[in-house]
RNA sequence: GCCCAGGUGGCGGAAUUGGUAGACGCGCUGGAUUCAAAAUCCAGUUCUGGCUAACAGAGUGCGGGUUCAAUUCCCGCCCUGGGCACCA
């Protein structure tokens, strides 16, 4: 026999396998069909790193679990390839984005490869395709088509030293990574599909098999709320100044109004402020700050007063009108109304600021006294006071009493606000797909014709920066110069591309058609092989990639292109792998390969360790000190396999390896990978001291497949099987088997352990009291009280509670 | 700051319709084997006291609470991680 030669044997089988075409699926035979998916990897310079092994080890563990158990699995994979560091890698270096990535893609291949993993690489797809991106366009215009993407000035991070756009990551402390000078904000005409159209069909999780943090994380990224727009005179000004607010129960509370630097309503009444000099002072330096830090409790307020004044109908009160940043213009309508006595930022701007603090929520401690303390701000529970006609009320009645109230008067009108954005797609950089729209002098934007996709990223580009603050691909004359699809004259292409997550938003659409070239897919194959069964991927998708896959889905759905709303039917995030406490980066420095190890242990240990770490919904830091204790495993449960078959008690094997099937079929099931493994480690020490017999080795060999597919399938052919052992049907237990007669209980005196009894599974409480109270131990405490109660929980616990 | 998780031995972790906390593995200690080492095998290993015992006390981030009994349930904190819309 001799050790177990992993590398050897697992190119011998990856050999096998793809000679044999085993993982090849036939989409034609969707009756038994599972859609196991993991989200594509980024095909980037420090390539795959033990966090993707971590990652796709699993779900392909759970893919060949679920085809043991009969049924026909696609497990595909593919690249995430368009993206910012291929582009800035070209710009440090001036190799091609196109070189670039391919190199990258071809070795992860390689790396994957070498994981044994089931991907059809048939049906893989790469995002920078040309027969991918293409597609892409494609999905572009027929949201366009369906009038969901508009275009409309949003503000970008700009460098006023490089004149270029950054991307937050390349902002980070409002400083720009190349050249360190302070971050502008500066407003561009970009592209937007309305998501929030989508907003309440997004909000319904109900056919989901979904994490409930995940679910809970979208509906507060969507942030409904129920509220009213209240539309207030503003002296002098013939426009009225609107506000969004849910707690229009406060308004008596009502003493300012703050508008956002960059509002509607700043640039409309500019002219009539004060001091103008200052007002446009301020609103510079507010684009300097990012929104996580303008909108922060606790942080000093700023603000500059506008001369202006808005009245408020319930009170008669003139409310002054300030310009501040805590206020953003994308949220509401951008203009808030200031309640300090019921807003706790608003109570930091009226102090700030010296503004007039009326209570008008008496909270749970009952004071009513003028002056309000920081912790009386905001509560979430109360009673009106200094409201005219709805003092008394509870704050939810006065809510809804004070919305009828200012309808009827024609103040203000009931809304729903949603936090979610709109989707801006315009990307200023070369590295993504064109968006296909062209601009003709005479015909205006043009859509491109779906037959003319598609719009092709030209290779003429150089990648230093111009320093002009054009998109790349304006300098290239042969691609920005074009004719008008519609009237033949002279025109000019967009020269945005699209964000990255609109590549990602359909993948799992294309992968089931990937070799299709006249149509993005087809319904009925889709219409059979989706919704995706199984995703799994990072939690740090929860509310983007998650949200706008769901949204391309249903919005195909609406159009008629595919049956199905929902993409992914159940979900499960993997935790994030980490080195020393941080997550695994280029910048830091910490990523860890996982070559060396599957050089030195090969891939079944290197899984297994990655799953024996810990639950896989849990992640952790990764070290490899205990890595030599699944080489260990691997080599006694080798040993065991090709050792001999006697056995010292039957029945024992028996109970324990039903026992094992039920605790790995149940693990599994959970996808708590971690405690499967420590079972069959169990399991093998067992059989160790008690031996084992060729049945059973077939049965533990076939409950390691999912974990150790090599190891298993070597095993598989050494005891005689021919069949590929993944074809093999999943082991059954039987639960009569497993059965303990005789358990270990503890005995408890007012609830603290004192000793431990043996008892027949099915012995009665008399007894098992009388048991208890035999022990020299318990007869101790018994002694040194009355006691009051006698507990026993069958099979768990027998206690006296004693006085 | 806001939203979502998580905190258990020297380390990774196990155990939750409340019922013997520490399975499994790493590491460590002692022993066998060896000229020696590696590898392997056997035994021990939460901490403190105690005779290497019986047993007792403490113990699942911190402080309270409910209960015969709390890692598990409730209230209030602290810390760490993920996300916050141009990294993907």
């Amino acid at each position: 026999m001799g050790n177990y030669q992993a590398r050897k044997i697992e190119q011998k089988w990856q050999k096998v396998w793809k000679a044999t075409g085993l993982h090849k699926v036939d989409l034609s035979d969707s009756g038994k069909k599972y859609y196991s998916l993991v989200m594509f990897p980024y095909p980037s310079g420090d390539k795959l790193h033990v966090g993707h092994w971590y990652n796709f080890g699993p779900a392909d563990s759970w893919a060949r679990y679920m085809r043991m158990r009969g049924r026909n699995v696609f497990e595909p994979m593919g690249f995430d390839s368009f993206g910012l560091p291929a582009e800035n890698y070209a710009i440090k270096t001036g190799v091609h984005p196109r070189e670039s990535t391919a190199k990258n893609v071809s070795y992860m291949v390689g790396q994957l490869s070498e994981m044994g993993a089931m991907y059809d690489w048939d049906k893989a797809v790469t995002t920078s395709d040309l027969s991918y991106y293409k597609w892409t366009q494609w999905v572009f215009l027929q949201l366009y088509k369906r009038e969901l993407a508009y275009k409309k000035n949003a503000p970008v991070n700009w460098c006023p030293s490089c004149q270029t756009v950054l991307a937050n990551e390349q902002a980070q402390d409002g400083t720009c990574e190349r050249c360190k000078s302070e971050v502008e904000h500066k407003d561009l005409s970009q592209w937007f599909f309305k998501i929030r159209d989508y907003a309440e069909s997004l909000l319904d999780h109900s056919d989901l098999d979904w994490p409930e943090k995940t679910k809970a994380m979208q509906k507060n990224w969507i942030g409904k709320s129920m509220g009213i727009d209240i539309s207030y005179d503003v002296e002098g000004v013939s426009d009225k100044i609107s506000v969004y607010t849910t707690r229009p129960d406060t308004n008596f509370g009502a003493t300012f109004v703050v508008v956002a630097p960059e509002s509607e309503c700043v640039k409309k009444n500019s002219d009539k402020f004060e001091d103008k000099d200052a007002i446009a002072a301020y609103i510079h330096e507010a684009g300097k700050k990012t929104d996580i830090e303008r909108i922060a409790e606790g942080r000093k307020k700023t603000g500059v007063f506008t001369g202006l004044h808005a009245l408020n109908p319930l009170t008669d009160k003139k409310m002054p009108i300030y310009v501040s940043d805590f206020v953003l213009a994308h949220v509401g309508t951008g203009c808030v109304v200031g309640v300090p006595g019921s807003d706790i930022r608003d109570f930091e701007f009226a102090r700030e600021k010296e503004l007039e603090i009326i209570r008008v929520v008496v909270g749970s401690d009952g004071d009513e006294s003028e002056i309000i303390k920081p912790e009386q701000v905001q509560e979430e529970e109360g009673k009106m006071i200094n409201s005219e006609f709805l003092d008394g009320m509870d704050i939810h009645k006065a809510t809804e009493a004070i919305m009828d109230h200012m309808e009827e008067k024609g103040w203000g009108k009931r809304v729903t606000n949603y936090k979610l954005r709109d989707w801006l797609i315009s990307r200023q950089r070369y590295w993504g797909a064109p968006i296909p729209i062209v601009y003709c002098e005479k015909c205006g934007e043009v859509p491109v014709p779906e037959e003319d996709l598609p719009v092709e990223l030209p290779m003429d580009i150089e990648f230093k920066l111009k320093g002009d603050g054009k998109s790349p691909l304006y300098h290239s004359e042969s691609f920005r110069n074009c004719k008008c699809p519609t009237c033949g004259g002279d025109a000019e292409r967009e020269v945005d591309t699209m964000d990255t997550f609109m590549c990602s938003s359909w993948y799992f659409l294309r992968y089931p058609c990937s070799k299709m070239t006249d149509k993005p897919f087809d319904k009925d194959v889709l219409d059979k092989w989706l919704p995706v069964d199984m995703y799994i991927g990072g939690p740090e998708h929860a509310c983007m990639h998650l949200l706008y896959a769901r949204f391309v889905t249903m919005a195909l759905h609406d159009m008629g292109h595919i049956g199905f709303k929902e993409p992914f039917k159940r979900l499960v995030h993997q935790g994030m792998v980490t080195k020393d406490g941080a997550k695994m980066s280029k910048s830091k420095g910490n990523v860890v390969s996982p070559d060396e190890f599957v050089e030195k242990y090969g891939s079944d240990v290197f899984r297994m360790y990655l799953m024996f770490m810990g639950p896989f919904t849990d992640g952790g830091d990764w070290n490899d000190k205990g890595i030599t204790g699944i080489a260990r495993f691997v080599e006694r449960f080798w040993s065991v396999v090709n050792g001999e078959e006697k056995v010292s008690d039957n029945n024992l094997l028996t109970k324990n390896l039903h026992k094992l099937i039920k605790r790995i079929t149940e693990d599994i099931e959970k996808m708590h990978f971690n405690t499967a493994v420590a079972a069959l480690m169990e399991f093998i020490n067992f059989v160790m001291k008690n031996g084992i017999d060729k049945p059973a080795k077939k049965v533990m060999v076939q409950l390691i497949e999912p974990l150790a597919p090599h190891l298993a399938e070597e095993c598989w052919e050494i005891l005689g099987e021919k069949c590929n052992i993944v074809d093999s049907e999943w082991p059954s237990f039987d639960a009569k088997l497993i059965i303990d007669d005789r358990v270990k209980i503890g005995v408890q005196v007012n609830g603290k352990i004192r000793g431990e009894i043996e008892i027949s599974k099915d012995a009665k409480q008399d007894e098992v009291v009388k048991m208890a109270q035999e022990l020299p131990n318990i007869q101790k405490y018994l002694l040194e009280g009355k006691v009051v109660k006698e507990i026993y929980v069958p099979g768990k616990i027998v206690g006296f509670v004693i006085k």
